[in-house]
This record gives C-alpha cells, sequence and structure tokens, in this order.
DNA sequence: ATCATTTTGTGACGATCGTCACATGATATG
DNA sequence: CATATCATGTGACGATCGTCACAAAATGAT
C-alpha cells in the first residue's frame, strides 16, 4: 500500500483524508504466474497497480499471441479501451511472474471521484499517464527499424529487456523471434 | 459550439447548468491552413476540439517529418503527453486545411473541474478516448504488413484515407512513401 | 537424474520493402 | 497562359526481415 501511496503523490498532492477515503476502495489481489488478470471477451472494470511481479497484454492474431504490453512495478495494468467504453476486452493481460496487485474497482472509484475533487485529480492525472507511455510506445514504430526499435527499449526500459523472454519481446517489437536472436548475437 | 455539446453528451450526461459553467471557458479559434495548433518545444496547454478541417502532428526525425496523428471534425487534438507533464512537446501539430477549433484552456478546465464532479467525469471521458485511440493505433504495427495496415485504416477510418496525402500518409503507416503508391495501384 | 517440453540459436532462401533516380502529373502564383 | 513547385508514379537494385527447418540449450516434472 505505501508504494501506491508514494507513486499517487509522485502524481499530485493527496491529503490523509483524501488517502483514507480512497483506502476504503482498494483490495489487494493477488495472481499466480500464468493466470489472468482480464481475459478478452471480458469487460475491464478495474485498474491494477502492481507492486510485485509483472504482466503481459496480449491479443490473438490468427492463433498467434501477440504482446501489445508489459506492466511491471508501479505500472497500472488495464484495458482503458474497454475500461472506458464498457466494451469486452480484446486483449488479455496475464501474470508472468507471481504478481501483487492494489486493485481500484471502478464503480467504486467513480464514487468517490464524485466526492473528492482531489481523487478526481489523481484519477485524470493516472489516465493521462496511461495514454501518455501508449502515445510514446506508437510512435517508435513509425521510421524505426526492428533493431533501432530494440536499443531504444534497451535504452529507457532496459528492465523491459532484462526481464521478458525473447519470445514475448519480439511480438512486442513487431519483429519475428528469429530476427530478435540474430539482433542480439550480432552486438556482442 | 453545438457539435462539441452533442459530442460531450455521446460521452455522458451533462446538465444545463455544468455546460454554461464550462462554456464560459471555452474559445473559438481558427487556424489558416498550414499554421500550427502547437509546436515542438512549446508545452501544450490546451485541448482543441476540431469543429471544422483537419490537422496533422507530427515529429522531427533527423530532418524527415514523421506523422504521428490527424486529428478530425469531433476529435480532441493535444500532445496528452506535453499536456499531463507540462514538459515541451516532441510533436508539431499543424492545420491541415483551414480549421475551426474550440480550445479548452488548462488552466481553465482545472477550475471548473473542481466546482463540478460533472465535468471532472466529462474530462476524464475525453481522457480515456484519447488514451483508447493511441491504443488501438499502436497495436496495428505489430503483425501487421505494410498493406494489411493500409487495409485496416481503409476499413476503420476511410476518411483518413480520402483525406490525407500520400505523402503524409505513408509516414503515419510508418512505410514508404513508394511503398504506398504502389500498394494503390496494386489493388485496381 | 532422466526425460519431456519449452525456449533460444542458426542456416538457407525468398519476399517485401526502402533507397535512389527520374518521369509524369497536379497545383499554385504571377 | 506560362512557369515554378510540389505531389505522385515507376523502374532497378540491394538490404532487411520473415519463414521454414532443425539443432542446441534451458527449464520443468516425475
Amino acid at each position: 500500500m505505501e508504494s501506491l501511496r508514494l507513486y499517487l503523490r509522485s502524481l499530485s498532492e493527496i491529503s490523509d483524508t483524501s488517502w483514507e477515503i480512497l483506502s476504503t476502495t482498494l483490495h489487494m489481489v493477488t495472481f499466480a504466474r500464468t493466470t489472468y488478470l482480464l481475459k478478452s471477451g471480458q469487460v475491464c472494470n478495474s485498474l491494477f497497480f502492481i507492486s510485485k511481479g509483472y504482466c503481459r497484454a496480449f491479443y490473438d492474431k490468427d492463433g498467434q499471441e501477440v504482446n501489445t504490453s508489459f506492466f511491471f512495478e508501479k505500472d497500472i495494468a488495464t484495458n482503458l479501451n474497454s475500461y472506458a467504453t464498457d466494451q469486452p476486452s480484446a486483449y488479455t493481460i496475464q501474470a508472468c511472474e507471481d504478481v501483487t496487485t492494489i486493485q481500484f474497482d471502478k464503480k467504486k472509484l467513480l464514487e468517490v471521484c464524485e466526492q473528492d475533487p482531489q481523487i478526481a485529480l489523481l484519477g485524470r492525472k493516472c489516465l493521462q499517464y496511461i495514454a501518455a507511455k501508449e502515445e510514446k510506445h506508437a510512435a517508435i514504430y513509425k521510421l524505426m527499424t526492428a533493431q533501432e526499435r530494440y536499443e531504444y527499449i534497451e535504452d529507457l526500459y532496459p528492465h523491459i529487456i532484462q526481464r521478458v523472454s525473447l519470445t514475448h519481446l519480439s511480438s512486442y517489437l513487431g519483429i519475428a523471434r528469429e530476427t530478435l536472436s540474430r539482433i542480439r548475437s550480432r552486438r556482442m
């Protein structure tokens, strides 16, 4: 819980009373490795703050799993599209290690946002950061080659390279498994 | 103004009083073709609801302009990253036609959000939709070939194909101008 | 420890796409 | 109307990447 409070503070001020109100809506939830935080077809009704472990979001493209994002400690895992529109999620979110999360329930969160403008402000900030992350990620596919994309991730998000398997990383970068393997062997 | 009100209504309820409060913070602003809504290096302090015309967002990659998104009627043009963090924008937003916008000023918007939870809710919904749009766009670069990406845009966002020039569209799709030209000629 | 299963590495080959060059067509401006 | 400027089409060629096939290594289960 403390890590979440620190994270929220980094976004904006949060008074003790606001924090207490918010706390009542939170639940600690754990997921064993390979289990699902969200399955495709379900509506996403939660934000999961990751306190330990990491997850991946993927969708199925003609029988192949394509990874779209990874969520590590201090990230918020969710499918914004489904969360925002109440439509079934096209993505599945799966725990890649044993994962500990703090779950925000959408309905309860909405209620406390109505009560407390400070919490509402925090909510908006969170969303902005999630959206900004997507924006950045989309940009790397334009005018970067496979190798440049790898190096970009290596520079800015080295933890992804360190913790994610080659197979999962390759579809995230939009390249074949074999190509990623060759990029790696080339640079040693 | 009426088109904005209809758009906001499609996101969530908005009472007459909320709308009046919000209205006082809005400004109609027009941009002539080729002028800028936002220049890279500036901090983005506005959301622009596009009521007429369209814009493009691009960044400079080694002297080349790379288009990252297009904003048409009823879209909200902004750089969320800069808007959220107050950091200088890496992108430029330019009017591709004579453009009429309704400008939300960030500071004033924040003030009315504190006053009126209904407006705050709308703000969050807007952000969610913008973020969801980014999320979708990022996904098309994974496991889609150049041609598949073109066909995807053709199916889901035909207005982009119709109104955006081949040169601008190609960098948006992450392919060479010549390749896009060949994709088009192939399919007739 | 052994075997099964999954993940990663590597070679060969072909398809796709980017680059360079230049031609053609469209649009704008005086 | 003439000309300059910009956008688009097209050919040739090479680099990159994906695919298929299989080997090697790592991981997990009994």
